[in-house]
DNA sequence: ACAAATACCTGTAAGC
DNA sequence: TGCTTACAGGTATTTG
């Protein structure tokens, strides 16, 4: 599923492909995907327009707009994938926005209509956006400290709160609280006053080495890159959905389990 | 004010 | 074989 790692893959695609480009036709026929707005929105906003630049926040991306401040924001939530090709590609089903650069085009596609392109004119934030606690990898421990401090909820609820820290899923989580040594339901308020540099170290160790590997994919491959590659950090993950398997540290066989109604995998032994 | 549960979706896989 | 059910999970909303 597209979290930090993945959005800032899929970023820098289009960072290669479309900045500089001009967006010579746009299609916005899936209604849910434009909920937020309208399909003659988004296409207003697009059409005619010069892409100068890509930004992201946490899962959040976007393109910004060559005039008015435009930007069209883009969050793939769990299906949703951007795929870039020849406009003579065939079409896949579930694709509800289309941005034509002439003979080629940037298609956002997404089974299960959970993802959002939503138009922004004039640099006011979207709401979705303007909610977001700070950037994951944007964190010192002094930033931490303020995540975890006066919270008392599982440590996992909170990093994957995207209004606390922005751009960590349920993936993510497990594999940051195993390199923190954390059980993913140890409460925050009985965390050590070293949690917050551990944290720290293990989120920017574990997110940066995912960018590098391009992301993860699991056996759906939900998650495939502009060009349809998936990634390749799933052969690190160290604890998600690997129930069963030996602690890479340890040995000991990793438990799976349900917490706040996710999947969730940690060494009962390394995290306490 | 905070935390847990639920709704929103479709594709896939397991169970009977 | 074919049906039903559970599950996957991000986030806004609802409930506790």
């Amino acid at each position: 599923m597209p979290e930090l790692p993945e959005v800032e893959t899929v970023r820098r695609g289009l960072d290669l492909m479309i900045v500089g480009r001009t967006i010579t036709a746009a299609r916005a026929t899936g209604a849910r995907t434009v909920r937020a707005s309208s399909a003659a929105a988004v296409e207003g906003t697009a059409i005619g327009r010069t892409v100068t630049a890509t930004g992201r926040h946490g899962k959040w991306m976007w393109l910004s707009l060559d005039d008015e401040a435009a930007r069209l924001y883009i969050h793939l939530r769990m299906s949703g994938q951007l795929l870039w090709g020849p406009s003579t590609t065939a079409p896949r089903p579930h694709t509800h926005v289309v941005l034509e650069f002439d003979s080629d085009e940037l298609r956002f596609v997404d089974p299960r209509t959970f993802g959002e392109v939503v138009p922004s004119i004039g640099g006011s934030l979207i709401a979705g956006v303007a909610r977001q606690g700070p950037d994951a990898l944007m964190l010192d421990p002094d930033g931490w400290h303020n995540v975890l401090v006066g919270r008392r909820a599982a440590l996992k609820s909170v990093i994957t709160d995207q209004h606390c820290v922005a751009g960590i899923g349920n993936i993510y989580a497990d594999e940051i609280c195993f390199r923190a040594g954390f059980r993913p339901s140890r409460l925050v308020d009985t965390l050590p006053k070293t949690a917050a540099w551990r944290l720290a170290d293990a989120t920017t160790s574990i997110l940066s080495t995912a960018i590098e590997a391009r992301g993860s994919s699991l056996s759906d491959e939900q998650y495939v890159d502009l060009l349809g590659r998936p990634g390749d950090f799933q052969h690190q993950h160290r604890v998600h959905a690997r129930a069963g398997e030996p602690c890479a540290k340890c040995g000991t066989a990793i438990t799976g389990g349900r917490l706040a109604g996710r999947g969730t995998y940690w060494c009962g032994r390394c995290q306490r």
